[in-house]
DNA sequence: CTTTTTTCATTCGCATCCTAACGAATTGGA
DNA sequence: TCCAATTCGTTAGGATGCGAATGAAAAAAG
């Protein structure tokens, strides 16, 4: 067994070794088809746009955020992004570092940091969102328009499904 | 503008700030709910099963696809866990170095390395596979039973449609 | 008002992840 | 046959990822 495999071959593999296992192969799909999609989409993302402008996958997402709230705590952003907060403080440095953003510590409350785009950031992500959007366009279409509303829905109720289970820490 | 948000919060201002710059909707809710789903749902797997076993994602993915195969090349299997060959030499070093798996130099092409589980590992797989296919079930319940195998095909298609693009090395 | 508990971002140690550069092995064309 | 081009996995260097421990600050308990 070895050589390149195409997705159906490994499809077919993967029945034959679970057959007997009492293994539901729907929901199977459902999970395994959801981070390959998830990987290739990022892959080609990073590859078209995100490199271009010497952006991370990560730091595009927390700029993206930032823009979208003007001004935002750390621990929001880590949540909304949805990595740790340790993850988060390197990101922020190595946008800080280019210049993006700006962290400044709330007068309110002195543990928690408040982070703004700069100008800079801001007219980055004026230029790379449509590009961005284009992107998305021509992902999106290998779903059929009139199906395209329905899987986003399914994917929202997955979210929100698993992480109601994670009344944790990050 | 600071504090948590909710799905809905952070959607309601995301169209505030993009009208009127011809974005779709559309698409981008397709893509961001795609990443939005599989972190959650990484997130909720890590904790739910992988950490009470000492496995990291990527590692998991990695004993499972060298599991389906039986012996696998390196190079395949990193282009069915979709990372760089680069990252899966440091992967497969911490699966060798914890007992799960052995590399073998192959006979007919001496470049390549084939990877084989050890009994352990499949121990490991066999004991695994079981509590996170019941995971799996419960994570595609968020999707109605009808839908679940037209997202599974909508996300594949993304995944064909998105590495059709990526012609490339890995 | 003082002590205890909680919450916050950061640091630490280590695993993962990438691109680029590399050396070894194979392939393919003169 | 020989040598240039390609194809492997690994290394190097830096960014990203995590949980756990840390110290500062705020909130809760007394």
């Amino acid at each position: 067994m070895a050589g390149a495999h195409t997705l159906s071959e490994t499809e077919r593999q993967v029945s034959t070794l679970l057959k007997g296992m009492n293994i539901d192969f729907k929901a199977m799909a459902v999970v395994s088809n959801l981070f390959r999609a998830a990987s290739a989409v990022r892959n080609h993302l990073e590859r078209e746009i995100l490199s271009r402008h010497g952006l991370s996958w990560t730091g595009f997402v927390v700029l993206w955020v930032v823009w979208v709230w003007e001004s935002i705590e750390t621990r929001t952003i880590a949540e909304e992004v949805g990595t740790s907060k340790a993850s988060l403080t390197g990101v922020l440095k190595t946008l800080e570092r280019d210049g993006l953003i700006i962290k400044k510590q709330s007068k309110i409350d002195r543990r928690l940091v408040l982070v703004t785009l700069t100008s800079d950031g801001r007219r980055m992500m004026k230029k790379i969102f449509p590009e961005f959007n284009k992107e998305e366009i021509f992902l999106a279409s290998f779903i059929k328009p009139a199906e395209q509303r329905g899987v986003a829905d399914a994917l929202r109720g997955i979210t929100v499904g698993a992480k109601r289970e994670n009344l944790k820490k990050n």
